[in-house]
DNA sequence: AAGCGTGCGGCAAGCGGTTGCCAAAAGTTG
DNA sequence: CAACTTTTGGCAACCGCTTGCCGCACGCTT
């Protein structure tokens, strides 16, 4: 080992033995390496902007200590944190999971943290969060946002973010193709004969339950359907049963729900009543969480790679923090939906 | 309002109007308060420290311009980062969903930041983001980590962690009373007449894992029963259908699992060879994870207070982190646990 | 050989807070 | 009212790292 001073090569040797207490700084390193510490830091972020043999020995140096930079004291002069806020409205939501395992899958790809949060379905705290953190990450990705327009247009102007699943001009989005999911479900409802249709609503504050009931109107409207809605409800199973003793009374032979942990809810309390389904009425839930495939029956669903959508929300959010490579990014990803037929849908009943 | 100074109320009033460009700092909240940074620092964070009188200044002041400080800033000088890692082997896996939602919440009380990580099952991986992160993160949960005694010997030396579901001498631990429920499940089985049982093995990594195994060994060889272990198994729900055709040839009238997700892989399996359960064969998971009451048939399994789990591992970190209150906090606490009986299970077949 | 461009590394000024120390102000006491 | 104690708030030195700017040394051109 070349050491570049004698001075380093004493501390060197004291420091691999008897451990410094204290963990290293990049003066340490730099000490070690007989550089300034201006250098090592070049060396560690921008390596060509060293010579070649020095970040070798800086690095050698770095690797003896054990040296870890502070991701805070980097943050405090660079102004950036390399961290990205999630921001879902519920980590109860099996929905939700699938989004955060994207995101992290795609930040820590990147090398970036993720600080996750819960808004508990409420605008405020989202906002609030929004607030706190604006110097904690450098972005935020906001999950089915509950704020309106006016206040994600805000928000906006001063934090990079990207939306999901709530539509907005002033901020990228990554959407699911919720509309055509609908037509799909409404089509296959219809080539299984069904004529009176219901639309269970989620919440109110759901852009996405605004969509979708828009679109089923229209279209279930359009094929000359009998159309009901009933609703809001939380989008738990426990509400569930409400649901399906109110879709019940509509006289629907078909439901379309919002989610599929309201639609598992309905499920369990069809069952409990003795309605069978499908027999006596079909369900579609959206969303294909975990578990919709082997709750009972298995449910049809809207399904959508939710975890790719996570990820691709991280990069337009990544792509926005550095426009470095000149395309400017994209504004909106559409991620493509499907209906996965199970066995909660059948032939109308006669 | 009474200002403090012309010049102050010059700032303000065109702050309030021509918003800075850059977000307010604690400099400019003294400059508006008329004081010291060192007295707005000392307001916002030890408020007895200073005059009431001065301190309503500053906060009227700081809510004027918005301020918030800056986390990163803070860290650096005060050497915390108020933020706490929860690594979980599989953010994949509904059971540790329930944990981080526990750790959330609580964490959230604390006003502490979550930062999420996935380890992927490896204890590379663990270790790494231990490492990398120790700048980031006062403080570490280990959801069923890994690691071995003495990796995790030595990385509490350095740093504060409770480990979750892996017990361990050098840091407090909340563990989940398996011993006791694996007894209970198999006086269950015992009780329904099994006298053939099979226990479905986890990772082998898995500290848990041989936990249950060693438990369900003893017990159930002092019932007399005939004890079978298959496995090990990755613990998702498509390992399940391997699991069911290796139980299936054991002989075994009943089977406990080592997680739900694996139960459920092979409830599924089972079906789809016409082996009914519990007619034929009875099986027990564990976890009760989002998912076992509406699975078909609902899932007999190992219930705890997973999210409360969770909540205690951050106290206890917390706890350790401020080692204020006197007292020497817990090292230990163990969730309760008990049988949820669903339909999984039932008599022997004759 | 002198002039010049360029690559490399050091200096030092921050980034936005916290905190030990000290002095001024305010309150106490005899 | 003087002497003394307690508050209260300012000064300035960090915390660990980044970065603009500068100068040195080397190599190339003419």
């Amino acid at each position: 080992m070349a050491n570049p001073s004698m001075e380093a090569a004493t501390r060197g040797a004291a420091d691999a033995s008897a451990r410094r207490d204290r963990p290293p700084t990049i003066r340490d390193v730099a000490e070690l390496a007989g550089v300034a510490t201006s250098t090592v830091s070049r060396a560690l972020s921008r390596p060509d902007r060293v010579n070649p043999r020095t970040r070798v020995r800086i690095e050698e140096a770095a690797a003896e200590l054990n040296y870890v930079p502070s991701s805070q004291a980097r943050g405090l002069s660079s102004g950036r944190t390399n961290a990205v806020a999630v921001l879902v409205p519920d980590i109860t939501n099996p929905f939700y999971f699938d989004i955060i395992r994207g995101t992290q899958h795609q930040l820590k790809a990147a090398g970036v943290t993720q600080l996750l949060v819960d808004t508990e379905e409420s605008s405020e705290m989202e906002l609030d969060a929004l607030h706190k953190m604006r110097k904690s990450a450098d972005g935020f990705i906001l999950a089915a946002s509950r704020l309106t327009d006016a206040q994600l247009a805000e928000v906006s102007q001063s934090q990079a973010l990207v939306t999901f699943n709530r539509a907005s001009t002033s901020a990228p989005t990554v959407m699911i193709d919720t509309p055509s999911a609908i037509i799909q479900a409404l089509e296959h409802l219809a080539s299984l004969g069904h004529h009176k249709v219901c639309y269970v609503a989620g919440p109110p504050t759901s852009w996405s339950n605004q969509l979708r009931w828009k679109v089923f109107e229209e279209d279930a409207t359009k094929r000359g359907m009998e159309v009901h809605r009933i609703g809001p409800y939380t989008p738990k199973t426990t509400s569930g049963a409400a649901a399906a003793d109110a879709a019940v009374r509509t006289g629907a032979t078909a439901c379309i729900v919002f989610n599929d942990l309201l639609a598992i809810g309905m499920l369990q309390r069809l069952q409990a009543r003795g309605i069978r389904v499908p027999a006596d009425m079909s369900i579609i839930g959206s969303d294909d969480i975990f578990g919709a495939d082997f709750c009972n029956p298995p449910l049809t669903t809207i399904s959508s790679p939710i975890e790719q959508a996570g990820r691709v929300a991280v990069s337009m959010l990544l792509a926005q923090l550095n426009p470095l490579s000149g395309s400017a990014s994209r504004q909106l990803a559409v991620m493509p939906t499907h209906l996965t037929v199970r066995e909660s849908t059948g032939p109308a009943p006669v």
